[in-house]
DNA sequence: ACCTGAACACCGTTCAAGT
DNA sequence: ACCTGAACACCGTTCAAGT
């Protein structure tokens, strides 16, 4: 038993810490900006987690005290809204997504989702941030952070015929559906590895919270710990495209008392 | 401009800390125990926010200092943790809900799904918690957190006739649902007074962050700034019951590619 | 038995001082 | 121009000491 007051893992920490700051030894000299310390807190989160995440330790990755940090980047909490901005606007790099090139509302919104889910995957640790800082605008809905995206989506379903309330109202089933499953599926991640890392013995004791009283949990938990995520995704995607779908082509008959068309 | 190193509002927090020490007074003589914490705990977190949240300043509200609550509780994340599972377990406590009144699968599920909503509506500000918040085992999908609430969810399912995979499904999409759906509106309703925080002036300033580059979001912001969040829920609520009813029925033909009933 | 004071190892942040 | 040392006001947590 250590006496110091870190998170949980403090000496596998430090020693990894060590080890980040020597690889960024090569492009070291002095070259530092508010980008390469945005792009180091994403590592630095995807490899230690968000709580680990200190200014005087992504100081120290980057081969510099903390209070140099402050020169680039005004505070903590803007570094954070930073990583998120960067997370998100890394959308338009990628090559899968290209908005521009849907063929049709339906295709933009799976190309959407799929880029999101991408992003999500690739930095799991980081998206959880996405996910729970205030956004810009107060109708700006997580996971779609960007005005941008937003704009784009909202063009792109009027100019196929919904109307602007349609529009809208498309706009919030479907960053509720992306945020739902992308953060249970990033959670899910994180929860394997934070089993793992439980210092108790051999991983066989954890394994089931003794499910005597539960008998169904017990009957299903071989189905619950099964990972199906990627098809449901698919699956409640298609599901909320049928349903847009549904309201564009019903548009005619117009008080059928669904919000998604009035 | 004071150099006081705290989270952005400090000479208010300060202010009603100090009430709230003075309110808590009456009951004081000692009475000091991990239920009273955590209820503390809960009413910080409402009034302050969780940022504000502090073994110190918790200790203050309760007209203790810090270490005395060590006594009770483990350390700041135990604390966290019996947080969520006050707040969740305080479901069962909801005449409203009565799970064991319900009539039918659909009714369980929507009494479950309002009881939550209920929830979160009452702890905005605890409900990000709930989202996070690393669950006790890998497939206990947030916001149904307590393992007997998921034993009811399935065991309802399966004596109504959906078999342990659809149940199972069922749980994952129902999951998803009222975790993006209640982490949206909670998120929401933190826009607004963050909005109003700030000390710029006006509020009129503030009001649309400039969209002449995003016409589609200028000319619906009247309608995305419009709260719908009760209808849509319940609109997305009934799509799911429906999506599940149909699961149901289709039972008997089985492999139609879809997950929710393999 | 229950709480506190003092101490320790950390934080974020500021600013004068170094190079 | 860019970074650092030293300092300040906070943290969480431990533990011997008080009552």
């Amino acid at each position: 038993m250590e006496k110091t007051s870190d998170d949980e893992r403090d000496p596998d920490l430090v020693a990894v810490t060590e080890g980040t700051e020597a690889a960024t030894e090569l492009t070291r000299p002095s070259g530092l900006d508010r980008d390469r310390i945005l792009q180091a807190a994403i590592g630095f989160i995807d490899e230690h987690g968000l709580a680990a995440l200190t200014m005087r330790r992504l100081g120290a990755a980057l081969g510099v005290e903390a209070m140099a940090l402050y020169r680039y980047v005004p505070g903590r909490e803007d570094l954070l809204d930073g990583v998120v901005d960067t997370v998100v606007e890394s959308l338009f790099d990628d090559d899968d997504v290209h908005l521009e090139h849907a063929i049709g509302w339906q295709d933009h919104l799976m190309r959407l989702a799929h880029g999101v889910r991408r992003i999500a995957l690739a930095h799991p640790a980081v998206f959880p941030l996405v996910a729970s800082r205030p956004p810009a605008a107060p109708w700006v809905r997580p996971p779609l952070r960007s005005l941008r995206m937003v704009e784009s989506f909202l063009r792109t379903l009027c100019d196929s015929g919904f109307s602007d309330q349609a529009a809208v109202a498309a706009y919030r089933a479907y960053s509720s559906f992306l945020l739902g499953h992308l953060l249970l599926e990033v959670t899910q991640i994180g929860a394997q590895v934070s089993l793992l890392d439980q210092p108790e013995g051999d991983a066989e004791a954890q394994r089931a919270t003794d499910l005597t009283d539960y008998p169904a949990l017990m009957r299903t938990e071989p189905l619950l710990s099964q990972d199906k995520s990627a098809a449901e995704f698919e699956d409640a995607l298609e599901n909320l495209l049928d349903r847009l779908e549904r309201v564009l082509h019903e548009a005619k008959n117009s008080d059928d008392g669904s919000v998604l068309d009035l």
